[in-house]
DNA sequence: TATTAAAATTGGTCAGACCAATTGACCAAT
DNA sequence: ATTGGTCAATTGGTCTGACCAATTTTAATA
């Protein structure tokens, strides 16, 4: 039993937090106008002063934009700082990550093959190489299937698209989906990776855009697919509800 | 010479700010007790409504602890999330990133176009109309910018593609480019943005994929030229090496 | 039809008042 | 000396009503 001193619950805090609720609700959009201050007060039953120091509130806190003459508007809500807490880090789902990779990391595929250099050939060589060289179902063989995505993207020589692609591979690294490590244990999905692999590089070497694409969406698909096969379907799409981002979790395309 | 609508400064954030700078000069230290609203009124020459909406707004910010009864109290400063990752966040230039979103949101919207249900149309179609029901240069210009870049990818139903390009989008808000955020003072750069994106709207609504691929391409090179065209190129293309990520900082492709 | 001017609307600020919670001085009982 | 109660002063919380300024709408005008 914890001791909380009682703090009155102040107006414009109560209010603030309704109007939040009704924005949230989606009862009130993106650039809606909201009744007027007096209608405000009028219908809840308070002074506009209360009002005004609510939509002050909400105003510092980014929801609102107030502008005189004209009427107070919900801003569009800006996730606020996803900042520090990599705990807070949003989940997707391993199927959601993967259609996600074979989205983004086909159309680099893609730029890649249009761009490519016979150095960015060989640096693609040196990763299938090192896979087959490693050790197979051994401890670090993720860190090689990683290699050879990064070195695709890496390709285009933009810092933003390789982090991006980076970060995308490293989140099926987390607590939910360790499981997932086990993935390459099986001696036959390493070897399908590693061919695809190879196809692969040899779209982008051949400077088939297209078919670099599909190769790289195919891989991506197929990792799906061997991965669902070995857990069964009874993953979750999604093990956790977003925290706080508020594009609905409506799942509507069912991956 | 830059054009600044002339935004009348409301009392309130004149007052605020003006205790902020108090309280970080050190006038005031933590845990001090401020005069009371009613002196602070009549010091300030202003009416104490004016003081309270202002004290909200320090107290909404954590700056400030109002005790009724007792006083207003300075709060210890805490910096809000610099956190570890923020820090660690790799900073990517403004072109590198503009370049990196035209691959992945272009391949997104072609995906989108293909998948695209009358909902979907009428959430872009909100999206728009609160850009046009917006203030034109206004302080919150960006986040109806990005409210429509996310309403895009929402399409997908890919929370992972919706984040990833989510924070894409965000990283233009970092210290080395707050510059970026005058981008759309500029009130023609607006009216262009705002065609451009009906453009892609109308590209998906007609399920036309190449077109919307190309239409949301032609979108982002588009702001990369206006946002040259008013900095001029002097500005730096990646102003600072990645901290963490390997994948050398090679630019290769001059982008 | 386009321009301009007046009127209505809406947020911004103010003054003064009363209520409620807190604080501290003072006093009584232990 | 300590504890608890009482009361008045202080301080924030809220309200009423008013007027100003910016904006939007409407009407009048060229």
């Amino acid at each position: 039993m914890k001791i909380e001193p009682i703090r009155p619950r102040r107006l414009y805090r109560q209010i603030a937090e309704q109007l939040r609720q009704l924005i949230d609700s989606g009862t009130f959009a993106a650039g809606d106008r909201l009744p007027t201050e007096r209608e405000l007060a009028l219908k809840l039953g308070i002074s506009r002063p209360s009002v005004r120091e609510a939509l002050i509130a909400l105003e510092v806190d980014g929801r609102v934009d107030i502008r005189v003459g004209s009427g107070i508007y919900i801003l569009p809500h800006v996730i606020d700082t996803p900042g520090p807490a990599d705990a807070a880090i949003p989940i997707a789902g391993p199927f959601e990550l993967l259609k996600a990779r074979a989205l983004f990391e086909g159309a680099a595929a893609e730029e890649a093959a249009r761009i490519a250099t016979p150095q960015d050939i060989a640096a693609l060589d040196a990763a299938i190489a090192a896979m087959q060289a490693a050790e197979h179902p051994g401890p670090h063989s993720m860190a090689f299937d990683r290699a050879f995505h990064v070195a695709v993207a890496d390709i285009l020589g933009n810092d933003a698209v390789t982090r991006t692609i980076s970060d995308l591979f490293d989140q099926r690294i987390n607590p939910y989906f360790t499981q997932l490590a086990s993935y390459f244990e099986n001696a036959d999905t390493w070897e399908a990776a590693l061919r695809e692999h190879m196809q692969i590089r040899d779209s982008i070497a051949a400077k088939d855009a297209t078919g670099a694409r599909r190769a790289m969406r195919n891989h991506l698909q197929n990792s799906q697919k061997r991965f669902s096969e070995n857990f069964g379907e009874d993953m979750p799409s999604s093990p956790g509800a977003y925290p706080k981002n508020n594009h609905a979790n409506r799942r509507k395309h069912p991956c």
